[in-house]
DNA sequence: CCATGCTCATTAGCTAAGCTAAGGACCGTG
DNA sequence: CACGGTCCTTAGCTTAGCTAATGAGCATGG
């Protein structure tokens, strides 16, 4: 027991340090091959969502997004001064915005849901259906590890 | 045929979508994780690599990791204030330096190398076996489309 | 030996994004 | 009404990413 706990946690420890490394590789390769202009990762993952959840506040964006507010206000205000994303008064609560895609917002998403000439598209077209698969599990592992 | 290629389009770029959102999700929540002092994604990797490595050139350091040359000198002079790295002139061409990892660098590295408290670790651990082996297998495939 | 083109690392300047602390407006409750 | 709490934003700081520029140094050819 205490050897089979030990062997888990060294295969975790080792699996923390690759999986950190392979991250940070494929995060900076990725944003390398973003044409300039283009909305950054964290701008892209907001307004997609925003896109998918209609409307919500800066706090329930940036909880779903796991940033702190003022992070989010920084990343709205760049969308809002592209116009992809709107405020409105709160209906009943004079503290809060509600934030939404705009018309060229929703356009940019779709624009994105089917960008055939990303690069990391093209790579991944690259891979064989095994691989993809392993990618799409792991990236699911991920989101559930990210929310604790 | 036809068919076939826009099937495994369609699939790549969801497959993107869903890998971008899931690792800016999964490293946002490992950066709040990381106890204030200690070394950031990007410190804790051109370490890792120098350790590796042995000894390197910025450029050479740089390309390693995915960035350009002004970035990893900053990222080294970080390194360098903490005592973690150190700088030789290089032996036969003046416009160069070395970078190693110094002692101290080498304990840190050590120490990281067996964080049994990191909470990506501890978080990793509860995963199933099974589940390890994807996210192995994935951070493999990404190192891979990483180096292009 | 000299001129030239290239390479190296660094600095300068800018952007983006992450955080904490603070401030002012607003809400809910006793 | 007073108070405590919540909201979003601003302020201030850090880190890290880029391009452009600079000065030192190297390699090569004449």
């Amino acid at each position: 027991m205490e050897r089979v706990m030990t062997t888990e946690r060294t295969t975790a420890e080792t699996l923390a340090k690759t999986l950190r490394d392979a991250i940070i590789r494929f995060s900076r390769r990725v944003r390398q091959a973003r044409p300039v202009g283009d909305l950054t990762f964290s701008q892209l993952s907001a307004l997609t969502s925003l896109q998918l959840a209609g409307a919500l506040t800066p706090r329930e964006l940036a909880d779903m997004e796991r940033v702190q507010p003022p992070t989010m206000t920084k990343i709205v205000g760049k969308l809002e001064e592209r116009g992809l994303v709107a405020r409105t008064p709160h209906p009943t609560d004079g503290r809060q915005v509600i934030l939404a895609a705009t018309d060229e917002g929703r356009a940019v998403y779709a624009f994105n849901e089917r960008a055939r000439n990303e690069w990391l598209a093209v790579e991944l077209e690259r891979l064989t259906p095994e691989e993809r698969e392993t990618l799409a599990r792991a990236a699911e592992i991920m989101q559930r590890v990210a929310r604790g």
